[in-house]
DNA sequence: CTCTATGCAAAGCTTTTGCACGTTA
DNA sequence: TAACGTGCAAAAGCTTTGCATAGAG
């Protein structure tokens, strides 16, 4: 099942419509590999529907985080961070306070640590937003450009 | 050394002046045991000194960040959250997407995962605002009134 | 034909900034 | 007395909302 034809299903039994918009942003999202802005989003749907209005950008984005089809990342100090949830598992985002990059990780060796929330504070961590802030490799080269060691 | 003090010698060593809208903001976040907003930072502050400014508030917290005795944490849609860092260990902020409360977790269980990520990815996290989303045990239990099992 | 979605513009909210005046050291 | 800090008000930036119109089902 594509995930095209999930948000449609899950559009109609939601009483939903899908409309040129929707779909220009859902394939526009596509093609993100990296949580990205309303911002920008908006401007690669224009390429795709001319017309399209940032109002429409995030209400579809609230529709598509309702569905649960979209995560979305409080990155460092500015904008919220959009990423189509596709039918990947799902990452730990790591948001560089330097330099804003975000670097997907794989979470499955890190389940225990979503357990334990779990069975100690009956904490239901919400895998699909899981982000980190630090300073990423390249930031961290250039602040110490001559220490290759921790 | 209290973490006034420390304040004052790192305020000192850097030029900048201690004043009393500055002890009033310090003495504030004292009592504060979960992050919490600039809003409400400002508003106890109000109570201590009165007249102090919002921008006030803000620079000031800006000023502690740069100090490194306040973090920042993104909680959820809306504000920033600031938390003073007495001379205790770094935590995990639990924040529940739903109702915004803030749990705060030991982070000793946890360091495994932040020497992974230094290991594998050479990032460098940021465990003074280590943040998790998800849904808190109340929350939970209000959603499922029925179920006692997860 | 009905009800949802869109575009537009204006408002809302948190946070930042410019500037003149007060205060600290 | 020389910087630095504060208050005020206005601006900035992202996001939301009201309303009339267009469009999906």
């Amino acid at each position: 099942m594509t995930c095209e034809d999930r948000f449609l299903s899950q559009l109609h039994q939601r009483g939903f419509r899908f409309t040129p918009q929707r779909r220009a942003i859902l394939q526009v999202m596509h093609l993100l590999d990296a949580p990205d802005t309303a911002e920008v989003i908006l401007q690669r749907a224009l390429a795709v529907t001319a017309g399209i209005n940032r109002s429409t950008v995030y209400r579809t984005l609230e529709v598509l985080s309702d569905l649960g089809l979209v995560s979305v990342i409080d990155a460092a100090d500015d904008q919220r961070h959009y990423l189509l949830m596709g039918d990947e598992e799902p990452h730990i985002h790591l948001v560089c306070q330097s330099c804003g990059s975000v670097t997907a990780v794989s979470f499955t060796k890190h389940d225990g640590l979503v357990n334990h929330l779990w069975d100690e504070h009956h904490f239901k961590v919400n895998t699909s937003s899981f982000t980190i802030s630090g300073i990423c490799r390249d930031c961290l080269e250039k602040q110490q450009p001559h220490r290759d060691t921790a």
